[in-house]
RNA sequence: GGCGAGGUAGCUCAGUUGGUUAGAGCGCAGCACUCAUAAUGCUGAGGUCGAGAGUUCGAAUCUCUCCCUCGCUACCA
């Protein structure tokens, strides 16, 4: 290891956080593979070690789109958090995610805690208020949060595009662009109403950023964190509003003098101090003090290490806004590490919530009550660390059949068989470190146990899981090995000295085992440990020593075995019921769009003009005499347009509809008098006219006959 | 379009500052063994290291171009 590389060993305490889940829907293997289960395991290697660590976790309860479903479903805000807090919370206690507190965000010391934030940083000049044009909802009386506004995609024509994103064709919009805007409360034409907010000048922290990150993270990061900051601060970084419109979530705690009326802190500011806020709860419970795992210490060497566990999506909050904002308020500590996952595929497809491709923890804990270990096993072992991976049930049976059940299983059962049946379950005294007469292979194995020790700490220093899990795999090849090599079963009549010592280094080896699986397979590790009479509260510090087993004069219990094997129908039965669920969406899905067919024959026709105002649009019949892509766009054409003696120069957003060459030639309508706008560096005079046909394509609007470009279109 | 991360045996992945016949686990084939949950051990087959070009005595590893996957981002009158 790099010496340059910090452990848990250069620091006094560890702040551990896994990311807030949206209280908004159930947990899936993903979100497990992701953040929660490396989380737990790191965490309980750090408490195998006595050091002093806190995990903490909790609900992400704010934000816009929990007041849009409320208000969609005809509920309150409140009872969707509340619903989804208890079945996400009951979820990580059943699967065993071990927090030492699960916090909310809709609780009173949050409130308080977000507050006292932003209000130290309000304090210290950080923010600029800034105000501008917004949409307001005239008859709820409310500003609308780029969520609430619902309209057709510029893009796609979806009609249910969001005023921030359109899901239907995946492009980032604002709201001003959306045909048709429609207010998500009331269905209403919503008006611009200028609005202030507080926004964080990310881009004043660019220089320390790029000394903090991109100078002193470069080999300590993941590469794949490491390159999306660099890649977002490379892109030059700017100002970020700190504050929404809204009724639901943290109050900003100013004055209504200043504005602050009606105005909530924005949700990714909110939830980060969630960490914090949940510590603070934690230790007001079991009278602790939070201010030393997140404030820092007067001694640098004193500071906590803060390690956030998050998927790749967090990334850009976790690694630059928030450490800004800790930054800005000056008095905590910075991340040291953000070991981000990638995603976690599933049957070929990704996961997906709304269309339900998805494996769900709380059924699964409901299906598999005692088969924990193994899913924490599978998705350890597929985690996806450097790059996206797939879970299969395929994969489920034949990693914990070929894994869990013949290599680890069986070799303990044959230890601890062979041990009960030779010794009536007492495993022969030897004192392994002072004999004389083991072979050279026992001497490797003794070796090789403290090799993996030493191998599966690293990786877990690293956060390599998956490499750390496999490293205990392979002790567990190792004793295999040495029992096939060994082959006491035939020396027990003529030998039996020499077996005493195969099956003391056996047994040894074993309860090894149980140690350096403890982080990752917890209930195996017990089991092992209550089969071996071992203490439960197994140190990590243990581990490598060679008389584990003489703590209980060396007597052991009978043979349980640890795992079963995995059934074809099992696994056939858990992919129909995918394979079902997504037929069953797919079909609401496809019902309801017929529903929108037939209530909604056409878009609602624009508001009513008067010939003046149509007048005033002058519309001309012009002919494509040249078509090209518009560098460092992809939706873009630049289109030449010939009318009469001149040409013009159009941008248009087509060039996913048609290629250059087959529109060169056409004749077309040009909206003539529209102000030109400049788009990627192209100066685009009017617009060319467009109608969609009804499976999304686009098509000309063009006269029916050939005529003389230039002619008014009346 | 820009940026980032990937593209190595059927599958999941290692491959350190370029160096002899490219590795591991699982799967597959053969052999051995029987203490063990028909488990285990050994041996073997399997790769033109995404494609092409270049630098070099020598490249999976460095440079350039291109292709594919995932993510972020721009553009959209």
């Amino acid at each position: 290891m790099s010496p340059s590389i910090k452990t848990s060993k250069d620091f006094k305490r560890t702040t551990v956080t896994a990311a807030l889940p949206y209280a908004n829907g159930g947990l899936h293997i993903g979100h497990i593979a992701g953040a929660y289960l490396p989380a737990d395991t790191y965490v309980r290697y750090l408490r195998m070690k006595n050091h002093d660590v806190i995990f903490v976790c909790g609900s992400d309860e704010h934000g816009a789109a929990i007041t849009l479903r409320a208000k969609k479903e005809g509920i309150t805000p409140k009872e969707i958090i509340d619903k989804y807090d208890t079945l996400i919370k009951n979820s990580f206690a059943d699967f065993g995610i071990d927090f030492d507190i699960y916090h909310r965000t809709s609780s009173e010391l949050h409130k308080e805690t977000a507050q006292d934030f932003f209000t130290s940083l309000y304090e210290k000049d950080i923010f600029s208020k800034q105000t501008n044009e917004q949409f307001y909802d005239e008859k709820f009386e409310q500003f609308l949060a780029d969520r609430y506004i619902i309209g057709t995609c510029p893009n796609c024509q979806n009609d249910n595009a969001f005023g921030d994103q359109c899901e239907k064709c995946g492009s980032t919009l604002s709201p001003t662009e959306l045909i048709n805007p429609k207010s998500a409360l009331s269905g209403q034409k919503p008006v611009l109403k200028s609005t202030s907010h507080w926004f964080l000048p990310l881009q004043n922290y660019e220089k320390w950023l790029r000394e903090w990150i991109l100078d002193s993270k470069k080999d300590e990061w993941r590469a794949g964190v490491y390159g999306q900051c660099k890649s977002w601060i490379e892109q030059g970084l700017h100002e970020r509003s700190m504050t929404r419109d809204l009724d639901w979530g943290v109050p900003v705690p100013l004055s209504k003098e200043e504005g602050a009326e009606g105005k909530v802190l924005y949700v990714w500011l909110d939830a980060p101090i969630g960490y914090v806020s949940a510590t603070k709860q934690w230790a007001k419970n079991t009278n602790n003090d939070w201010k030393k795992y997140w404030l820092k210490q007067e001694n640098e060497a004193d500071d906590s290490r803060l390690i956030h566990f998050i998927g790749k999506d967090n990334i850009v909050f976790h690694c630059l806004i928030f450490p800004i904002i800790l930054k800005a308020h000056g008095d905590y500590i910075l991340p040291e590490n953000v070991p981000a996952n990638n995603f976690l595929n599933l049957e070929g497809d990704k996961i997906s919530t709304s269309r339900e491709w998805a494996v769900w923890l709380n059924e699964y804990v409901k299906e598999f009550p005692t088969k924990k270990d193994e899913l924490r096993y599978v998705l350890t072992s597929i985690a996806p660390e450097t790059k996206d991976s797939e879970f299969t049930w395929a994969i489920f049976q034949s990693r914990i059949n070929n894994e869990l059940v013949d290599t680890l299983g069986n070799f303990v059962n044959r230890t601890v068989v062979l041990i009960n049946k030779y010794y009536k379950g007492e495993v022969p005294n030897i004192n392994l470190s002072t004999a004389k007469d083991l072979t050279d292979f026992d001497k490797e194995v003794l070796e090789g146990i403290k090799i993996q020790t030493e191998k599966v700490s690293q990786n877990l220093e690293k956060f390599n899981f998956r490499d750390g899990l496999f490293e205990v795999m392979e002790l567990a090849r190792l004793g295999n090995k040495y029992l096939a090599t060994t082959e006491p079963w035939k020396l027990q009549k003529t030998e039996p000295q020499r077996v005493e010592q195969i099956m003391k280094i056996s047994a040894e080896l074993t309860a090894n085992l149980a140690i350096l699986m403890r982080p990752f397979l917890p209930t195996t590790s017990d089991k092992i440990a209550n089969m071996l009479n071992l203490e439960n509260d197994l140190k990590w510090d243990l581990a490598g020593n060679l008389d584990l087993l003489e703590s209980n004069n060396g007597k052991i219990n009978k043979a349980t075995l640890l795992f079963e094997k995995i059934e074809d129908e099992l696994v056939e039965s858990q992919i129909k019921k995918l394979d079902d669920n997504k037929a069953r969406k797919l079909k609401e899905i496809k019902e309801q769009k017929e529903e929108n067919a037939q209530t909604n024959p056409i878009a609602e026709i624009q508001s009513e003009i008067q010939f003046e105002d149509f007048s005033k649009i002058d519309i001309r019949v012009a002919t494509i005499k040249n078509a090209e892509p518009i560098k460092k766009a992809d939706k873009l054409l630049k289109i030449t347009l010939e009318v009469g003696e001149q040409e013009v120069t159009v941008a248009s957003g087509i060039a996913e509809h048609f290629s250059p060459e087959e529109i060169i030639g056409k004749q077309v309508c040009w909206l003539a008098n529209l102000a030109p706008r400049k788009m990627r560096g192209v100066v685009s005079q009017g617009m060319i006219l467009l109608a969609e046909n009804e499976k999304g394509k686009l098509v000309f609007v063009s006269p029916e006959k050939m005529v003389n470009t230039g002619a008014q279109v009346k």
